[in-house]
This record gives structure tokens, C-alpha cells and sequence, in this order.
DNA sequence: CACCCTCTATACGGCGGCGTATACATCGGC
DNA sequence: GCCGATGTATACGCCGCCGTATAGAGGGTG
């Protein structure tokens, strides 16, 4: 049989980093074609159609956003603690996975199907941040609010524009994180 | 002359709409003709093209979130704190706003143009949450991290899909406001 | 080497969207 | 009541994109 010059996981890749620099409107099957230097003929061989791919697309990611990085993190074990910021690490400093991660969360907000996927996501990984926080917190209230405050300073900081004054961003969020995952006051 | 039956606003407050509810790549001007019940004949006597309406959208919706915000928080008067919560909840308790402005931050992200215009914009938000937690704490780093966090949170937490076990989001936010509110410890 | 199976190139029809051209309606001013 | 400006409907050419059809190229397999 003949050799798959351009298999399903091709399309995918070059789906991803659409959907990353463009939103899931820019997954353009004939653009996807030209940058891997081929036409859409045989796309259709694997795929059904475009909304294929965009389904395609989510659960790729998912699989590497959960079960991928949690995988690894506990192959390396460490404290609840260690295990979260490493987590977190290989979560939101890969500039493979973050932008996907942003846009998906764009896109939730106008599909259901993409919302319950992000909505799994987003429960594996609050759950990592309850468990890192709970050893320093009891009240489950205190907790949850500490969790919550934690993801949405991951996510909220992307999506803002606001200088810091004189200081560079990270070093507030370092403050931030500090301020968060210490003692209870 | 003849009366200006779909004025430069109703284009602009229809393109609003779009946007809010589909990003820049839902406005599109023959869909919003059909919205007006119009044709698109009209539009490019108060448009020079579907661009132009797009810098429009970014002016109008600048000036709603800060400009005519902050003067209407002004005119009210109170405490920097009673202000800021005022500020928080015209910005984003507003179903018309809030949409907006999250549709604007995944834009920014693409758009070099609407990136600064965010900047602009969130500079004056972040200063109003200065002000208002230079009440309560003095070291200037805390001060930083703390209103970077209540803007995280604000914003993020429309992009986040996590349930909180059992309580609604509100409530615990509620809770984070006071942790990131309250006195330093 | 011939066969076949898979992927590919090419061509096509259809749709939706942009921007322009042109003719028509409608209202204010005179 | 006529005139002219302004907004509108309609039609057009163009482009990018989707999904299908069909023929061909190119490696495995016998």
C-alpha cells in the first residue's frame, strides 16, 4: 500500500498552530494545505470534513493539556506542592500549549461542546491547585478561594494589557503566587 | 437633504453586537445590513470599509469603558474603594460591556493595534484598583500584586470553565475579593 | 514486473462575503 | 411643487473557501 505522505497528525499539528495564532476560525483547510505544501485533496481521505478536524483539534489537546502533563508530573512525584508548579510549568510556559489553551478558551465562549471540553480541563487542574493548597489551608471556603484566585491570575494575565508600573509583570506575579499559596493570614 | 436613516451609531451599535457575540470575524457588514433590515448599499456612505467600522467599534467601546465610566464614577464621588467597586461593577456587571471587552482581549492578542488600545485602557482600570488597595496597604510591590490579582481575577474568571465544588462562583469570589481587600496582614 | 492501494493534483459547483456602479426613493430647502 | 442631496436597493465582478469527482503518481506486494 501506499506510504501516508501526510497523515491525520500532520493535519492536526499545522491545525493547531492555526488555531492558535488565529482562533478556530483561521483552521482554513486549503491554508493548512499550501503551508504543508500540498493541496486539500487528501484531506478529505482523512478527515470527514472541517468540523472533523476542529473536533480532532480539541481532543488532541486535551489528552496533551491533562493527561500528558499530569502523566508526567506524577512519573516525577515531589510534594503537592511541587507537583502544582510544575504542572502549572509545563501547562502555561509551553508556547505550544498556552495559546492553544487561550484560544480554546475564547472559543468556549461561543460553543457549548468546546465549554464542556475546557469545562474538564479546567476541574483537573483546579483540582492539582486544591490539593498544593490545602496543605497550607483547612478552611475548605479559603481554599477554594485561594484555587481560584491562582487559576484565574494564570489565565487573567494573558488576556491583560496593563503595564506594571516600572516593575516587569513576573515579578508581581511572583509576589502574587507568594501572597497566594503562603500560610493562611 | 434626506434623513440619515441608518446612521454611522447603528452600524456601530449592531457591529458592537457582533463582536460581543462573535469576535471581529462575525462582523460582517452584510450581516448586519440584514440585522438593520437594510442592505449594505448605505454603509459605505458612513464607512470606508468594513476596516474603518472596526476602528469605530474599538473607539466607541473605549470611551464607554473608560471615559464615560470613570466620569459617571466620578460624578458620583465616595471613597477610593466605594469608587473602585463602582468602577468594577459598571465595567463588568454590564452585559453590554463585559462581552465586549472580552471579545477585544482575544483580539488583542492578534492585533497589534487593539493590544494597544487595551494597554490604554487597563492602565486607567489599574490605577482606579491602585488607589483603591493603596488604602489599606503601603508597600508598593503588595499594592502592585494585589490589584494585578483583583484584575486577574475580574477578567479571568469569565474565561475559566472550573466548577467550584459545590458553591456557586460568586461566592467564591466573593471570598477572594476579601482576601485581596482586606488589610495586609 | 505488474498490480493495486493510497495519497495527491486538478477541476468543478456552490456559497458567502467585499467593494463598486447605477438607478430609484425620499426628504429639506427654495 | 420642483431640485438636489442623501440614503437605499439591486446587480455585478471578484475572491476565498468548502466539499466532491476524477484521473494520475508512487510506493508496497505478489
Amino acid at each position: 500500500m501506499g506510504v501516508t505522505r501526510t497523515p491525520r497528525e500532520r493535519w492536526i499539528e499545522e491545525g493547531l498552530r492555526a488555531l492558535a495564532d488565529g482562533g478556530p476560525d483561521a483552521v482554513r483547510i486549503e491554508v493548512l494545505a499550501t503551508r504543508l505544501g500540498v493541496t486539500k485533496g487528501g484531506f478529505y481521505g482523512a478527515f470527514a470534513d472541517r468540523g472533523a478536524l476542529l473536533t480532532a483539534l480539541l481532543e488532541t489537546w486535551e489528552r496533551e493539556a491533562t493527561d500528558d502533563v499530569l502523566e508526567q508530573v506524577e512519573r516525577e512525584g515531589g510534594s503537592p506542592a511541587v507537583r502544582a508548579r510544575r504542572a502549572g510549568a509545563l501547562t502555561f510556559s509551553d508556547d505550544r500549549l498556552l495559546p492553544i489553551d487561550l484560544a480554546v478558551r475564547d472559543w468556549a465562549r461561543r460553543d457549548p461542546d468546546v465549554a464542556e471540553r475546557l469545562r474538564r480541563v479546567d476541574n483537573r487542574r483546579m483540582e492539582v491547585l486544591r490539593e498544593m493548597i490545602g496543605q497550607s489551608v483547612t478552611d475548605p471556603d479559603e481554599i477554594e478561594a485561594r484555587s481560584l484566585l491562582a487559576f484565574c491570575a494564570a489565565i487573567g494575565s494573558h488576556f491583560l494589557a496593563a503595564d506594571t508600573e516600572g516593575r516587569a509583570r513576573g515579578e508581581i506575579l511572583a509576589r502574587a503566587t507568594e501572597f497566594l499559596f503562603g500560610p493562611a493570614r
